[in-house]
DNA sequence: GCCCCCGCCACGCGT
DNA sequence: TGGCGGGGGC
């Protein structure tokens, strides 16, 4: 057994996988069998006799988590009941479902993603009289998580906090934030960072509950390490690092040239402060690409050289093959997609590859759109992962608020998206009423319009009569389904979750409101219906998912908040994959085509600009390392997207391209000249579109020498 | 008091 | 492309 182990791994990689005990560091290059070694590791741990339930393994994304997961069953073929493999947002959720109410929430609380965050903060700078349509709610959205998470310190000296100028305005929302605060708690309702932060809070003031978990966890693993942002390390540190029992036995495995979610929170101080703050850490490189051709590699690493300020590694590939980097240009998106379209089939009769063997790599969600229509003309079948979530459309987000406000009623965000929808007559005059009186009682919508609406007889109401019987029809269904669902109900009756919610779209009669909603267009109805429809089979899956422990509507709740639609598709083979780059990390494809690969989509010209107002205190002093400026995160992702093939890679760039209404000339991305030329075939013999790879570097050239 | 329609604006990545 | 806010219509 030991033998067959050792077999399949390198020197390295051996030695990752042995080390068990006190903490290491794995330097893994792309493509360098980085999840290998830390399902083997696992497997070892299992092996050697420490429980499931002591070792914890945090990653970046759902995606990564349940690969590692299914990866280690395969391996050990065992039931994973009590390990625990999750993001770390997930395991935020773990912690605070059980510890909460220390805080004076309830379990039952909801979660709120960006856009019921976004819909909150309008809520609460109506209420505080300030902000118009001009306020930018998105980067307001982005200072509160810094002040959150604590990137951003209130009136400090300058210098440390920002700007004068930055200081001011943020000063200016001080109020916002604690009134927006203070209406997640009156919504028993979280937000994104709550998750990370609040277990920090209860393990800091509660050493009786950190120590439960300390506990508990003694075997610690982090993935995509160069991605975990300050707050995410604290939580690892106050588990991990015990002043009681010493060494720590954590691992983190990272590679500082993949790191790009520095805009997410991505703190590439982390790395030394883990060398500081548990000595004696074992660092393993692993250095053998055992993915990509020699000559993908080398295009790679001539584009990551540029990058200041990164650790050395010498990323060496003992595949050959001469399949270089091919590189089109075309006239526009139609041309781009119709190329893609037609090397995929090409590669499919030649190499005798399935669909799935091909990943599309996208700047943008919005550059999807163009390849999407040439893979339907060209009857190509594709999934698309990330974008906008299946759980973001419009119908789908109607039943999920109807399903929030079942599981907590104080959920005033998700209520207030349902209170009309369908129509009820409801309208902003009675939302009105009824937000008044919540404010003046410091309660909840729900609460206040219990009191509104079931007032003893004869007290005079502020609602009208009407209004009044179709709140109390509304609030007696989410009553009814409330005790459905939470199984107050004989048990000759009882119905499954996703029973429930069927019966939950019929009762609301959401068909009868799609087809008044679109009455010119049936189509769209009837698309949106079916989406629902998908929608409850998913529940469905989910409920008789072997592998799902734990059932009902909060865990399929948390579940839905933490995950993007793709969740369910992963299992969908025989399509080509469609996704952004960021999206595509940790995945790899035989061939691959980075299509767009623009000046102005790679690097993103927004991304290259600042927003003064998010950024807290971290550009200060003696300005921040280059290695996180925008301009060497794009060259990351860019190689982050090379490094994601196997075999071919293309790379593709239009002349022009439509964008929102007008069409704009194109010119290649830059990093495109960084690719030592003589790796680049430029076809120059399938027709006007393509150019010569050396003229187009003899053109970029001349447009950023003087840069 | 509620709803409908029109015109305006924006498309950077994701837990 | 669609989501949203404001104004006018019912």
């Amino acid at each position: 057994m030991e033998t067959a182990i050792e077999k399949q791994l390198n020197a390295p990689q051996l030695e990752a996988v042995k080390t068990l005990e006190g903490p290491v560091l794995i330097i893994a290059g792309a493509g360098s069998g980085k999840t290998r070694v830390i399902t083997y590791r696992i497997a070892a741990m299992l092996k050697s006799g420490i429980p499931q339930h002591a070792i914890l393994a945090l990653t970046f994304t759902n995606k990564a988590a349940r690969e590692m997961e299914s990866r280690v069953k395969e391996l050990t073929g065992k039931k994973l009941q009590s390990l625990t493999i999750s993001t770390f947002h997930a395991f935020g959720v773990k912690i605070l479902r059980e510890e909460i109410e220390i805080l004076g929430y309830r379990k039952n609380f909801s979660i709120y993603d960006e856009t019921d965050r976004t819909e909150l903060i309008k809520e609460t700078l109506r209420e505080c009289r300030m902000g118009s349509e001009k306020t930018n709610l998105y980067g307001l959205g982005q200072l509160f998580s810094n002040i959150k998470t604590g990137k951003f310190i209130w009136r400090n000296a300058p210098g440390i906090a920002g700007t004068a100028g930055e200081l001011l305005e943020a000063a200016k929302y001080e109020r916002v934030y604690k009134e927006y605060q203070n209406s997640l708690k009156v919504y028993n309702a979280l937000d994104f960072d709550d998750l990370l932060v609040l277990p920090i809070t209860i393990f800091e003031n509660h050493p009786e509950i950190l120590d439960k978990y300390r506990s508990r966890y003694r075997y610690f693993m982090v993935d995509e390490f160069q991605d975990t942002s300050l707050v995410q390390y604290n939580m690892l540190r106050i588990l991990a690092l015990n002043p009681e029992k010493s060494p720590a036995n954590v691992c983190v495995v990272g590679d500082d040239d993949q790191s790009i979610y520095s805009w997410r929170g991505a703190n590439y101080e982390n790395l030394l402060m883990f060398e500081k703050d548990f000595p004696g850490v074992k660092e393993i490189k692993l250095e053998q690409n055992y993915r990509s051709t020699t000559t993908i590699l080398e295009a790679a690493n001539g584009v990551i050289s540029h990058n200041t300020n990164r650790k050395e590694k010498k990323l060496w590939s003992g595949k050959t093959g001469d399949s270089g980097v091919e590189l089109h240009v075309t006239e526009n998106e139609g041309g781009e997609g119709s190329f893609i379209s037609e090397k995929i089939r090409e590669h499919m009769i030649n190499d005798s590859l399935g669909y799935d063997a091909f990943g599309v790599l996208l700047r943008t969600n919005s550059l999807m759109h163009n390849i999407e229509e040439a893979f339907l003309e060209a009857n190509i079948p594709y999934k698309v992962s990330g974008g906008m979530s299946f759980f973001q459309r419009k119908e789908i987000k109607d039943i999920l608020s109807y399903m929030r406000v079942i599981a907590n009623t104080s959920d005033d965000v998700n209520l207030l998206r349902i209170i009309n929808t369908p129509r009820r007559g409801i309208g902003k005059n009675s939302i009105q009423t009824i937000s008044d009186l919540a404010r003046k009682n410091k309660t909840c919508l729900w609460d206040a319009m219990e009191r509104l609406c079931r007032l003893p007889l004869g007290v005079s109401s502020p609602l009208a009569q009407k209004t009044r019987a179709e709140l109390d029809t509304f609030m007696s269904m989410i009553e009814s389904f409330r005790d459905r669902i939470f199984g107050r109900q004989e048990e000759q009756k009882k119905m499954t979750l996703a029973e429930n919610v069927s019966s939950l779209v019929d009762h609301i009669n959401y068909w009868s409101y799609l087809v008044a909603e679109f009455s010119k267009n049936e189509k769209i109805a009837r698309w949106r219906y079916t989406n629902i429809e998908y929608f409850v089979q998913s529940i469905d899956n989910w409920e008789k998912d072997p592998d799902v422990f734990d059932k009902g509507l909060y865990a399929w709740l948390n579940r839905v908040s933490l995950i993007n639609s793709s969740d369910d598709k992963d299992n969908e083979k025989g399509k080509v994959n469609l996704m952004t780059i960021h999206a595509a990390k940790g995945l790899e494809f035989p061939v691959v085509f980075i299509a767009a690969a623009e000046d102005g989509i790679i690097p993103h010209t927004r991304s290259l600009e600042d927003s003064a107002l998010a950024n807290g205190k971290e550009n200060n002093e003696n300005g921040e390392s280059p290695a996180l400026g925008p301009m060497e995160e794009e060259r990351r992702l860019f190689y982050v997207a090379i490094t994601r093939a196997r075999d071919k890679l293309y790379i593709t760039s239009c002349k022009q391209r439509r964008r929102l209404q007008e069409t704009v000339e194109c010119a290649p991305s830059p990093f495109l000249a960084e690719i030592p030329s003589h790796l680049i075939k430029a076809p120059d013999d399938s027709g006007d579109e393509s150019i010569k790879a050396e003229k187009v570097f003899a053109k970029m050239r001349e447009r950023f020498k003087n840069i």
